[in-house]
DNA sequence: TTCAAATTTCGATTATAATCGAACAATAAA
DNA sequence: TTTATTGTTCGATTATAATCGAAATTTGAA
């Protein structure tokens, strides 16, 4: 059984989580998660491959925005809520909100 | 004359202001900006040589964060905050509250 | 027109990150 | 114990970015 690293809420920080949220698939998979609660790592729509899934998915848990816990052979992911809104108020609802009409989803949505 | 680029408001992106902020010291150059108002380049307090100072205005102007003008041989940056506050409601506020009491700050005002 | 001040651009270096496919690991089920 | 499922790690590629010092640019002043 591997032992997956997850901040301390102290430790969650400012940039580190602006810069994890500065990519666009990542946000898909923060909105999704936002809207749907946990979520396997497969079962999160994002058009990438699974190996690159995984990676997003590893620099969201290290900069401390979602929580993983393992179940059988799956990986389940949720956003890490109420750690984000104690450490940086309003931080997460003001960027969940600007993502809902960006052109940032609207691309990722409409593949060409 | 030189004339610099800047974004129009529905040309802000999230992702490109996400990533803008997520430098420590484009936060740095936000902060005083927001506490202070118009700046000229070189009267903004940063830790790094000239070249690289400008370097970050730029990438600061070209998200949509600051506008920049010239008046004689300076460059006056100022916050884009009524374009901010109407394209991502409430995001720039959460940032430079979460900002003042950060690590990030402390490091950058502390030097070693 | 020459000089000084403010800032940018350029070139080089170093570091980090997104992406993919293939191989690997862990667990559950047959 | 073999097999299928789920997800991670590895290696390679490609791209982007932070930083600095030196040179260039722009403008105002002498």
């Amino acid at each position: 059984m591997k032992l997956l690293y997850h901040p301390d809420q102290a430790d969650i920080h400012l940039s580190t989580v602006l810069d994890a949220l500065s990519d666009p698939i990542r946000l898909l998979i923060v909105s999704e998660l936002h809207n749907v609660g946990e979520r396997a790592c497969g079962d999160i729509n994002v058009p990438v491959v699974k190996s690159t899934a995984s990676h997003h998915i590893r620099t969201l848990r290290e900069s401390g925005i979602v929580n993983v816990r393992v179940q059988g052979t799956q990986r389940l992911v949720s956003m890490r809520t109420e750690d984000l809104n104690i450490r940086f108020p309003g931080l997460l609802p003001s960027i969940l909100e600007a993502f809902k009409n960006s052109e940032e989803k609207r691309k990722l949505m409409n593949p060409q």
